[in-house]
DNA sequence: CATAATTTTCATTAAATACTGAAACTACGA
DNA sequence: TCGTAGTTTCAGTATTTAATGAAAATTATG
């Protein structure tokens, strides 16, 4: 099609520009380009892709696209899905933000969160009562991190595991 | 000292399996390993350190320990300190855990959130009122990214710029 | 002002991470 | 059982990011 209607043309500008963009922002919070990306495209699409057309939409490889489909299954944000009479694998985002949010905070908490917690425990641990001035130092400040980590790491999960509505409440008060 | 008291071996030995492993978990949050590194060893440090030192206790090269060290004052981690009749800068951390929080969070807000709450709002403002199935999924679902984002970089604010206690009072709610 | 101590910059090198493309594998229908 | 369409793996390559080390710039001191 040579003329495109000018609605359609704005449509593929925004939604190049986000998958663009939000693949570079994934960068920033350490997911790869590609999977930002198809996050990114899966997310828009009305419809399920398969593997082909994600290849196509983004210009990648077919072992990138399918490396990175696969983590996206992986962590939950978007699911195989099987059409009937069409051997291919088709891929569909999840799309509600509170899920989205929910289990990024749960690989987030399991990556970053927990190992650090981890090692807290294991060097207040190694340094209790320890005598001398350097070693008190290091217990107390050890120590203070893995308790505030800790804390945190619960209210994350009492938050990631409340229902939409509730979270939204708890938050009219603190915001209120 | 050939003979080292078993104390202060152990002290050693956690601080340096602190200071490493920290370094690791800061590549997972995006941060450089040296950074990290750094970030550890002042914060467990019973004294403010010179650059000298630091690159003397991690085995890193000048120019690396500066750059890092100016990278860590400018988040605020961290604070350049002058000791009278000596000309070198010397650092010291800071300490307080609820300070380190807050500090992280807004600049993860700046980096992470702020970025992509920018790009939300371009895409749905450039695809507003627009006709059809395809761009009817992609604002809907571009908008209501949008109002989460902006929702928890509010709700982000508001916790951040609590008082240690307060957060605390917020806290023993959210889990009560 | 000269010089010595220290900090800063930056071109180069090294390391880590992501991507490609082709081969191996699997499942299915004829 | 063979051929075909599709999936999966992975060695090699490209890209990105971090670290080095030496030179340039800056600052204090006699």
């Amino acid at each position: 099609m040579k003329i495109m209607k000018v609605a359609e043309d704005k449509l593929k500008k925004a939604r190049e520009e986000f998958i663009a963009q939000w693949g570079a922002l994934g960068t920033q919070w350490g997911i790869n380009r590609t999977m930002a990306q198809i996050h990114a495209l899966l997310m828009t699409s009305p419809s399920a892709m398969c593997t082909d057309e994600v290849m196509e939409e983004l210009s990648v490889s077919r072992g990138n696209a399918h490396t990175n489909l696969k983590e996206l299954v992986n962590w939950g944000l978007i699911r195989m899905i099987v059409i009937r009479g069409d051997r291919r694998d088709f891929y569909e985002a999840e799309k509600d933000v509170w899920q989205i949010f929910t289990i990024i905070a749960k690989e987030r908490k399991r990556r970053e969160i927990e190992p650090a917690v981890a090692l807290l425990n294991r060097c207040a641990e190694e340094t209790k009562g320890l005598k001398g001035e350097d070693a008190k130092v290091f217990h107390k400040q050890v120590k203070d991190l893995e308790e505030f980590v800790t804390f945190a790491s619960k209210m994350s999960d009492r938050v990631a595991s409340m229902k939409h509505g509730l979270a939204i409440q708890l938050a009219a008060k603190i915001l209120g």
